[in-house]
DNA sequence: TATTCGAGTGAACACATGTTTACTCGACAA
DNA sequence: TTGTCGAGTAAACATGTGTTCACTCGAATA
């Protein structure tokens, strides 16, 4: 019969709550209670294993379960950083860039998406300069792909043709640096300070608008 | 006589060991251990009060004779930065600019600096994102301040002539970050691995040059 | 249906933590 | 010389910490 093969096929939609599903789903609960203190202002290399399963709602012998120790969550909250930048990529890819104003409008949007993942980015920001060292060698990882992924779409674009690979990604760490950094400044805004928020915006485009226009005359050497 | 006077005159060479220089002398204690705890690896935001008394040789109660509680501790160290970086700045104005390879001579002797210095701007680079909130916006007012006056001494130097002074500062911002963001790198280079060092040298003074290049064609508005 | 297997439990452990209290004892001013 | 004053001490406190262990009990397998 073929139910009763060895590889148990596919496993349907019957298998609601099977063990790994759960298993999946209290790793997720350590992993946003982990983000959710660190959304209280707390840094994450400052957090202890016995608050992180309390927040989760779970015994503290059970985090052993899932992760070797806390750094070993943390490599798992710098994935998610990593996909969540990812997406962020994959989705100015996908809206094309207006000619005009593209810079302020494509840091409006990164505005928007850092403060819907605040507790992501409040991590990697947090973590990317502190923290343990593993973490942050990690973070750096991820940063460098990133940088070269957007020069890989930059250059898809025909965006800055003259420039080698190199100068290139060259240019988009320094476009990362500065990004991470604004992000950091985002997060700390106070809300509702509509004034201090059209200021952090204008120096964040003039910022990236000083780099393009760099990277413009831009001549090996 | 002279020296029974209500004001001691000096304070002279005789006393040596003085009350008030006794208390000062073990705050420098708490401050240096708490940098030497840095040293090892560890974040300050993740010290505690106990470890960093027993690390300057004291009893733990005798902390608050110094500071209120962590933070306070904290607000010092960054004060201390900020000492450094006005010195970086004294000492580079000091020396002027060979106008040709100028940044990669000044990228070399922040380098220096910076190594020399490490424990310091590790605290910088550590806890300028993560950490205690009051601590992280006492380090940014620290990097505004030191921006402000890098873009005071260009403009006296005659460089980028043609930008206001808002341009300016905006400008010396994206520095002052891509200089704290290579700190950071610096302090993380394994030793004695001349090539790494040497590409992490010449991406620094090459995103500088993008940085510059993009200044010197800066126009507002 | 009977058996295995492992995610989550609850209790215990040996320390580490921040803060308070009453104290010593030496420099300093009266 | 005497008395004050305060930096540093020693001990105690109530909690919090990471890690371990034997355990339950229900889903997955055979």
């Amino acid at each position: 019969m073929a139910k009763s093969q060895t590889k148990p096929a596919k496993a349907d939609a019957v298998s609601r709550s099977s063990r790994v599903e759960l298993k999946e789903r209290t790793r997720l609960r350590l992993i946003e209670a982990a983000l959710s203190l660190i959304g209280q202002g707390r840094g994450y290399s400052s957090l202890s294993l016995r608050e992180i399963t309390r927040e989760a709602g779970v015994v503290p012998a059970a985090f052993y379960r899932h992760f070797r120790d806390l750094d070993e969550l943390g490599l798992a909250l710098v994935e998610m950083g990593g996909v969540t930048l990812r997406h962020l990529l994959r989705e100015a890819r996908r809206d094309g860039l207006s000619p005009t104003d593209m810079l302020r409008t494509s840091v409006l949007i990164y505005k928007r998406y850092v403060e819907e993942r605040s507790l992501v980015f409040r991590f990697l920001a947090g973590e990317r300069g502190g923290g343990s060292p593993v973490i942050r060698q990690a973070i750096r990882t991820e940063e460098s792909h990133f940088a070269s992924e957007m020069a890989q779409d930059l250059r898809a674009l025909g965006t800055l043709p003259d420039l080698s690979s190199n100068a290139l990604h060259m240019i988009c760490g320094l476009v990362v640096t500065t990004m991470l950094n604004a992000a950091s400044d985002i997060l700390d805004l106070p809300k509702s300070r509509p004034k201090q928020e059209q200021e952090l915006v204008d120096n964040f485009v003039h910022q990236l608008r000083v780099v393009f226009l760099g990277a413009r005359f831009w001549r090996e050497r």
